[in-house]
DNA sequence: TTGTAAGCGTTATCAA
DNA sequence: TTGATAACGCTTACAA
């Protein structure tokens, strides 16, 4: 019933060694034995068996994904599927399989990081965020274990990482709002203590710099995180002091909480630029400006990235900086119809 | 270096098929050799080689699931997702692990469960979606490989399933409108061919018939897709001939057609319904009455399915029915504000 | 260019 | 209750 190289070898009248190496595409076996061995493996309808290939050759080509632990929200963003398809594609051509799971919290996705590992399924992990002190990162770094992460790490040095360039996105951003005429931009990001929302701040500002414009601190705020309420919160005691003619936010969640308190306060022909190209952004009222970061692309480096590592390929790089793209909307051309 | 069951079997002076039994919960091992070895197990810090244990074991307890080739739009939907997180959490729980693959297209598809039979990888299969005349489930059919679909498949004789009560749950929903005062509802769907769009037609005639309520053909349209201009086109042409208290649909899209045509005519008090409970459901204005469908409970209990049939439990069901929940909002309460 | 045979790290069968 | 030992199906020195 089940056909195996044995019989394959049988067939062909060849051993199991000739059979093994025809089908690894050895080069040093004559053109006469592969097609006969080629035609028995037809014949006989074989398919190697992988996990036997895997032990005798010590290595699954397979790749392991942690999926953090996170609220029902976060599974709205579809930056968690559009990486996992980047992925996928490129593993996919590089003949390496994936593994996934999902956690409930970060000490199990240690726990399924350890498994994979001592289990010895996967040969590398991919992880797709990173997190302030990151435990996972951590592990993994004291194991000496292959690994990529989507998002700049707090220590980057040797380790695998895909980030987009966050200094430059706000950087064009703001210089995208200047052009069409806004002077008096603020800055509503999330916590300082992400290195994502630092970039995008030394950004903003550089390109204040840039074009001959004073940062005025009243019109620079951290928020305590990326919610909604937070973005309402802020921009609300923000207006006190001052408004501005344009607000870039860190986060569209952030954005949106702005756009509400600009809807409330009829505040008019004021500028709001968001991030992440959320699903929402498109559908809210006015449509939000965003900056896509290309969720899919971050993926498929990654892979692109790690697999590279794990065959010892000539690697001069130790991360891959993924271009983002600014989607404008509504919400900076003021020709918004109101519903 | 690495530390094998041999190592573990010096160790604790026993044989290595001893730690192989205690590593497996044998009954018949006595307490004595059982902490011996556990004790051999964590000095040594031994974990056993998964790939050797399913290679003499026969079984790699891993699942494969299979994403549709689908436009990005697809994975705009929260469902995947949510299907892949339920399928994870059930399967941790039964010590399962799964791999995954996008295709790009059906036939790659077919190509990826080919790849994953014929590799002796995974034991089973998960398709998240079925089509018309679905070739991986012919495929897997023909194959006679264990595999669980979402969705009612077209012949769901001996196949494993899992899938909403779409009949029950259209039948509530025209209930739940009847009981708000509508008497004329209207039911725009999806083509006739899906069994989904069947089933939720049937429920919407027989919730009119109990509530005598005669069906009324200019009232009811099939749809040749899922979309938002088709759910447009379509209600304008009934408008034309009659305007409706209440339209009930198979899918958001549809539902969000059917607004437009609301909004740009100025129709006032029609109630809309749409179906899956999309992100975009909650954001649009009105926001709009959907039916969630649980996408993570059924990707729970398919995952549960299988691996009961796996695992040949006295397996009584060959299919779970997860239940729908309705999720009332403003397109059906008539006060939604206007912004 | 091909074959022989010793692994790869477990589990399973059989015997003790 | 435990131990030998032969699989599991393939790869890979090493030999020829």
């Amino acid at each position: 019933m089940k056909v195996t190289i044995r019989n394959v070898a049988e067939a062909a009248q060849v051993s199991t060694s000739t059979v093994s190496r025809v089908i690894h595409d050895d080069p040093r076996i004559s053109g006469e034995t592969k097609r006969k061995v080629a035609a028995a493996v037809k014949r006989l309808n074989y398919h190697p068996h992988a996990v036997a290939s895997s032990l005798a050759s010590r290595s699954t080509k397979t790749l392991g994904i942690i999926l953090p632990n996170a609220k029902e929200e976060l599974f709205m963003n579809p930056f968690f599927i559009q990486a996992m398809r980047g992925i996928s594609i490129h593993a996919q051509d590089r003949g390496y399989h994936l593994m996934y799971a999902f956690s409930k919290s970060e000490e199990e996705e240690v726990e399924f990081i350890k498994s994979y590992i001592h289990s010895k399924w996967v040969e590398g992990v991919i992880l797709l965020t990173v997190r302030h002190n990151d435990q996972c990162i951590a592990y993994l770094r004291s194991q000496q274990y292959p690994f990529v992460v989507i998002g700049r790490p707090e220590d980057a040095n040797d380790i695998l990482w895909v980030d987009n360039d966050n200094f430059k996105a706000m950087y064009d951003v703001v210089n995208f709002l200047v052009d069409h005429g806004n002077r008096e931009i603020a800055f509503i990001g999330g916590p300082l203590s992400f290195n994502v929302t630092l970039d995008r701040l030394n950004g903003y500002k550089q390109a204040l710099l840039s074009r001959a414009i004073a940062v005025n601190p009243v019109l620079v705020a951290e928020g305590k995180d990326f919610t909604e309420k937070e973005g309402h919160r802020i921009f609300q005691k923000m207006i006190s002091e001052r408004i501005p003619e344009a607000i870039v936010t860190t986060d569209d969640y952030l954005a949106f909480g702005v756009l509400e308190v600009i809807a409330e306060r009829q505040l008019e022909g004021i500028s709001v630029v968001g991030f992440n190209n959320t699903l929402r952004s498109n559908y809210q009222r006015p449509t939000l400006t965003t900056v896509d970061i290309q969720p899919a692309d971050l993926g498929s480096k990654a892979a692109r990235l790690l697999i590279d590592h794990l065959e010892k390929r000539a690697v001069v790089f130790n991360h891959y900086i993924i271009e983002t793209r600014l989607i404008e909307r509504d919400s900076t051309t003021h020709s918004a119809k109101k519903d």
